[in-house]
DNA sequence: ATCCCGAGGG
DNA sequence: CCCTCTGGAT
């Protein structure tokens, strides 16, 4: 296919730019990457990474996770900050799956944003990545970011945004839009020094700083 | 709008 | 020092 509009093109260069993207959280189940996804909260992914990896060989399961002392799992995830509240909201999520979804994650929107300290950005992460279901795409920090600066989205709202880039895809690529931008946000089109000069798609970025 | 919260980079 | 990192609840 030859997207002629500006948003296709941007996803067809950042998809040659970014082959097999997927979520850099590492995990083995659905509960794995429900649990690294809340510790991911304004904690970079490779942190988490770290910690799970310890974490992910004492507890795997939501009955793991349900009968850890709320102290003992705040040392542990320690490191990722706001470490009271994510300890809580994960032992929470796991009770709450173990009494109301049987000790399975479930796969539909309206039940994970019910479960303590998960959001639709959380929430669309799971089904996505876990489950293969685009039923939304994930807006974060990075999806925020860059989506302004490439004129992909004009809003300041996170459920707007999401809204305005799922107008613009397809849904078979609302997955792939998510992860693409997140990876392109955090190596590329930073927060802090954007490296304009060496953007694959600066060319099509009302934003850029072209200097070369 | 504010709070939760630690760690790393510039 | 200040800003940022795959947010969510109040």
């Amino acid at each position: 296919m030859r997207p002629d509009d500006q948003a296709g093109m941007i996803l067809g260069i950042l998809r040659e730019s970014y082959p097999n993207a997927q979520t850099a959280l590492v995990h083995g189940n659905p509960f794995e990457l429900l649990v690294s996804t809340i510790l991911s909260a304004q904690c970079t992914d490779q942190r988490v990474n770290v910690v799970t990896q310890e974490l992910f060989t004492r507890y795997r399961t939501p009955e793991d996770f349900a009968h850890i002392p709320r102290r003992v799992l705040e040392r542990e995830i320690h490191s990722t900050g706001f470490f009271r509240m994510k300890a809580g909201n994960i032992i929470g999520c796991a009770r709450a799956i173990l009494e109301r979804y049987k000790g399975e994650v479930p796969a539909k929107m309206a039940e994970l944003v019910s479960l303590p300290g998960v959001g639709r950005k959380t929430a669309n992460v799971v089904l996505s990545e876990a489950f293969g279901i685009s039923e939304g795409i994930v807006v974060d920090t990075h999806v925020h970011r860059v989506s302004k600066r490439l004129g992909l989205a004009g809003s300041d709202s996170p459920v707007r945004i999401e809204e305005e880039l799922m107008d613009r895809y397809p849904r078979r690529d609302w997955r792939e839009v998510g992860t693409l931008l997140i990876l392109h946000g955090r190596a590329v089109c930073r927060a802090r020094s954007p490296q304009c000069a060496s953007c694959s798609v600066s060319h099509l970025c009302p934003s850029a700083e072209l200097y070369l």
